[in-house]
RNA sequence: UGGGAUGUGGCCAAGUGGUAAGGCAUCGGCCUUUGGAGCCGACAUUCGCAGGUUCGAAUCCUGCCAUCCCAGCCA
């Protein structure tokens, strides 16, 4: 193995959590066979998002570094929420993050007869029985959170009642609401959902697999568990709010008598300037406040995708943020952070003006072009170089030239010399207004014998500015984003405010970009570095005549820093 | 006022009785044909608080405080 490898492989060993801990004992005492078989179960109801990324990079992580596999499984117990279109999204994303669940792609919906099987084995034990309470009676019989709850008048029924009546259930002998199929466990419980929990309701309602065919469905309690026993899962791992179902998770295998899963929570992923609820989520969508779940502001997979984030600096992330049981809040930075160490080593470098200042060298001739070579990527000289066209007039950026400069604005001013990156040194002349004493245009002279950016007489300029050639230059559209809000905790809401009023209005803008020519054909999904602005990446709304660009992230801006 | 969980620097997070890892952020400096990148350095006498046990406590014990979750026929 070569120094680099091992560095990898301890980098990899070095991430230690809670979880690992569990599953290295389980391993020294032989508990599960040293076998891990995770699972990643989303419910069909919405698009992924940034948290779902955390529970897959962590579900699949553990099997990977465990030897062992993770299922990917549908839990769709819910067909009056669920669509096919989710569970599209959902399979490509978990893809595109990196991930393969290889033949074991399983729906909940696939054990719904194994299921009603176990159902029927509680009732004949007598642990189970039909009630035809209301569900607001249901609610006042199980008490509150400091009051216990009282027998349903329907808990003493004869097991040949419940059989009969839960089979008519399941004939659709009756309408919706009528009874469901409680669990019989403690009415007395401190923990609620010991309090006879709903195993089935009746829902006539068409199932995105199953069709008709059912038309009671299980609950999440009575499904989820048994979905991991019949997959012969070994780590159960879901979030800190199913902390209180993990007695019900755990009654259900030992009456049942199968194969018991050990249920370990986290807690799930915040992230600052963004929320991560699925219905609110779906609200943006809905409403139109941004343009899809695969908008780029949108902290869904998609939308991390289509801004330009690679899958790689996700799991990067998901490994540099850990797992535990502690609730976070995690910084925005450091995901911008990991796609920033990604694309600076992968991404072509180029350059691009997205607020043009036209400058006119005096002393240029007039039709002369130069193509000046550029490197693709000082980190990486495998990647090569390109050419760039130089010419009489070009565009700067508007922020590269200050009148008055302060003392350490070492960019272009009157008199003043920089480097245009991979071309010349210019001096700036002159600088030419309109009637309303806004600058239009600078007149600059060049050196001729600093070709390449630099002069034989190694004179220092410290700045640097980078700039496209104007009778050459390329337009796009180019889509800048900030935070889709404007608050960095949006628990810290009040419940009585509505979340809209904390919608950056800035978080979207077009610009009109100039781009060089070399990137005249690129294709949709490539990625650049605009040099001094930031990573970019191509919009699938480009076409053959209009190159739609999305900024990624910027690049990190210490200039900004020192001038506020 | 019931039950379940969690409290380590601005944000994450190791640590499981032997004298506070690491990352992000921040702040200095070096270097630089991206004010990018890179490199070097600084950054918790202290682990929610108060007692106690111990030669020794973030780790054990007691009490208190704070925060989150639970009263869907959602997941």
């Amino acid at each position: 193995m070569n120094p680099e490898e091992i560095k990898g492989t301890q980098q990899t060993a070095q991430t230690v959590n809670f979880i690992r801990t569990i599953i290295d004992e389980d391993n020294r005492t032989g508990k599960w066979g040293g076998r891990v078989l995770t699972r990643f179960p989303p419910e069909p109801n919405g698009y992924l998002h940034i948290g779902h990324a955390k529970s897959i990079c962590l579900n699949f992580g553990l099997a990977r570094d465990y030897n062992g596999v993770t299922n990917l499984r549908f839990d769709d117990t819910n067909p009056v929420k669920e669509e096919q279109e989710y569970i599209d999204s959902i399979i490509e994303d978990v893809h595109w993050l990196g991930f393969d669940w290889e033949d074991r792609l399983f729906y909940a919906s696939d054990y719904f007869d194994t299921l009603f099987d176990y159902a029927i084995k509680l009732i004949k034990a007598g642990k189970a029985y039909v009630c035809n309470l209301s569900a607001e009676e249901i609610r006042s019989y199980r008490g509150t959170l400091t009051e216990l709850g009282k027998s349903s008048p329907y808990r003493g029924r004869s097991i040949e009642e419940n059989m009969q009546l839960f089979e008519a259930m399941r004939n659709g002998e009756f309408d919706e609401g009528d009874c469901v199929l409680r669990a019989k466990i403690d009415m007395a419980s401190a923990n609620l959902n010991l309090r006879d929990p709903v195993m089935y309701r009746i829902l006539f309602a068409e199932h995105h697999r199953t069709g008709n065919k059912w038309c009671i469905y299980p609950t999440y309690d009575f499904t989820h568990g048994q979905s991991d026993s019949i997959e012969k899962i070994t780590h159960s791992v879901c979030t800190l709010e199913f902390e209180d179902h993990r007695p019900l998770y755990d009654w259900y295998c030992v009456h049942l008598e199968i194969h018991h899963p050990q249920q370990i929570e986290f807690a799930r992923l915040n992230l600052t300037y963004t929320m991560m609820s699925k219905r609110k989520l779906l609200d943006l969508v809905k409403e139109g406040i941004v343009r899809g779940w695969d908008d780029p502001r949108m902290p869904t997979i998609s939308g991390f995708r289509r801004r330009g984030y690679t899958p790689k600096s996700i799991r990067d992330f998901a490994d540099r943020i850990g797992v535990s049981k502690k609730e976070s809040m995690v910084d925005y930075s450091l995901l911008e952070f990991c796609i920033r160490e990604d694309l600076n080593k992968t991404a072509p470098r180029a350059m691009a003006v997205l607020n043009p200042l036209k400058i006119t060298i005096t002393n240029y001739p007039d039709d002369l072009t130069e193509l000046l070579d550029a490197i693709n990527n000082p980190e990486d000289a495998s990647m090569g170089s390109r050419q760039v066209p130089f010419s009489k007039e070009i565009y700067i950026e508007r922020d590269d030239f200050m009148e008055e400069p302060p003392k350490k604005f070492y960019r272009l001013a009157p008199g003043k010399e920089v480097r245009l990156r991979y071309a010349y040194y210019i001096t700036c002349r002159e600088v030419i207004k309109n009637e309303n004493g806004e600058i239009t245009e600078l007149f600059c002279t060049y050196d001729p014998e600093t070709k390449g950016g630099s002069s034989p007489d190694g004179r220092r300029v410290l700045g640097t500015i980078h700039w496209v050639s104007a009778r050459h230059a390329l337009h796009a559209e180019v889509r800048l984003y900030e935070h889709l809000f404007t608050l960095e905790d949006l628990n810290d809401i009040p419940e009585n405010e509505d979340w809209h009023n904390f919608i950056n209005p800035k978080s979207f803008e077009i610009i009109t970009g100039w781009l060089e020519p070399s990137l005249k054909n690129s294709t949709p999904g490539s990625r650049f570095q605009f040099e001094r602005l930031g990573y970019f990446c191509v919009d699938a709304d480009s076409n053959e005549s209009k190159l739609v660009i999305n900024r990624t992230v910027t690049l990190r801006d210490s200039w900004a820093k020192i001038n506020k």
